[in-house]
DNA sequence: GTCTATACTTGGATAGAC
DNA sequence: GTCTATCCAAGTATAGAC
């Protein structure tokens, strides 16, 4: 799922460049040469490291659901009690949206899937599934020892919980009175406990 | 906040086809010669009736707010109890979620917001306030009457339910098995039972 | 790996005839 | 109101020198 070559120094600040622009202006809101302005490098540089914008939109999925994973278990290991595990999974959106500028990058993706090409597509889905795959295996634990309860299945409230953060980032773009994720997140859980 | 003014036969036409874009593709997805297309106009056609891009955004984002704000108070005179219209919200966006293909006109705009025009983005925002002001009336009513129970402020519950339905369409796009808007307003409201 | 230069296409927008 | 024709800028991508 994750081969992930290995990215020279220059490819990694493109990769860099190319995210914080799909999280602020989307995959149809960015070009070659604001990369270009961004890096420092002209287009033609740009091209050398990634073939055409697809594969780098790829490799920017890629890396963000590599290190989405990676902080995924640090939590595992860290926090031992479910209801701590996803207030601090909900830390992790509320960073990406804290300046307000910033969306996650597979919320954006999401909304733009339409226009994407195929392969971008397939790692948004891939970043989804690992993500609802994780919060299932964490509720469904809760439920069992009985740190979380109700009446609800795992599958179905880790459906809601990613849905309700996601929604968070979206909304909270155009309404800044609105919680952010980790109130949202408190609120979720709090009927939860 | 809805002068709107009165629209051509052409210019319906044209909002028309400008908004299943801006759902399927979002506004930095489509250009006039999709319109173009779609309405079977040249372009400078399509131009005669919205001098600018922005202002056929705002044409479309103005008729939604309009067409949403009337659905709404026809729920409110339809059902008289909150968790049947918080239910019926639901289904506001159920219905523009169903063929997968679409997402909320709002929800998509609000991920673009950053690149779009200070026009566009007022009236996003002047949409989704009308929805967290019905919400929070709705749910106020509900707690009130003792058809809702939950320890939270109604306004708290009502950005909540926003977000967990505009990150519902968002979510279900990339991840067909996720529950749809319905379903997952469902098990929301059977949390304030 | 990075550059200049350049195709080629699309996008937003306007002029002016009908 | 709609059309043809056109302008100019931007976007993706490639060729070839350094």
């Amino acid at each position: 799922m994750h081969p992930q070559k290995e990215l020279s120094p220059s490819a990694l600040r493109i990769v860099d460049a190319a995210q914080d622009l799909i999280q602020e202006v989307g995959y149809n809101g960015f070009s070659f040469e604001h990369i270009s302005q961004a890096v420092g490098m002209r287009k033609a540089s740009v091209h050398h490291h990634f073939g055409s914008k697809a594969d780098l939109g790829v490799a920017v999925v890629q890396r963000y659901s590599h290190q989405f994973e990676a902080s995924l278990q640090q939590i595992v290991v860290t926090l031992k009690t479910a209801p701590e595990r996803l207030q601090a999974y909900a830390d992790l959106f509320e960073k990406a949206a804290q300046n307000s500028k910033y969306i996650c990058v597979c919320g954006m993706l999401g909304a733009e899937t339409n226009s994407l090409d195929p392969a971008v597509n397939a790692e948004v889905q891939g970043f989804f599934q690992l993500n609802l795959a994780w919060l299932r295996e964490v509720i469904q634990e809760g439920l069992s020892s009985c740190s979380l309860r109700s009446p609800h299945q795992a599958s179905e409230l880790a459906v809601s919980y990613l849905s309700l953060l996601e929604g968070a980032m979206l909304v909270g773009r155009s309404v800044p009175t609105a919680m952010g994720p980790r109130r949202l997140g408190d609120l979720f859980l709090s009927g939860l406990a």
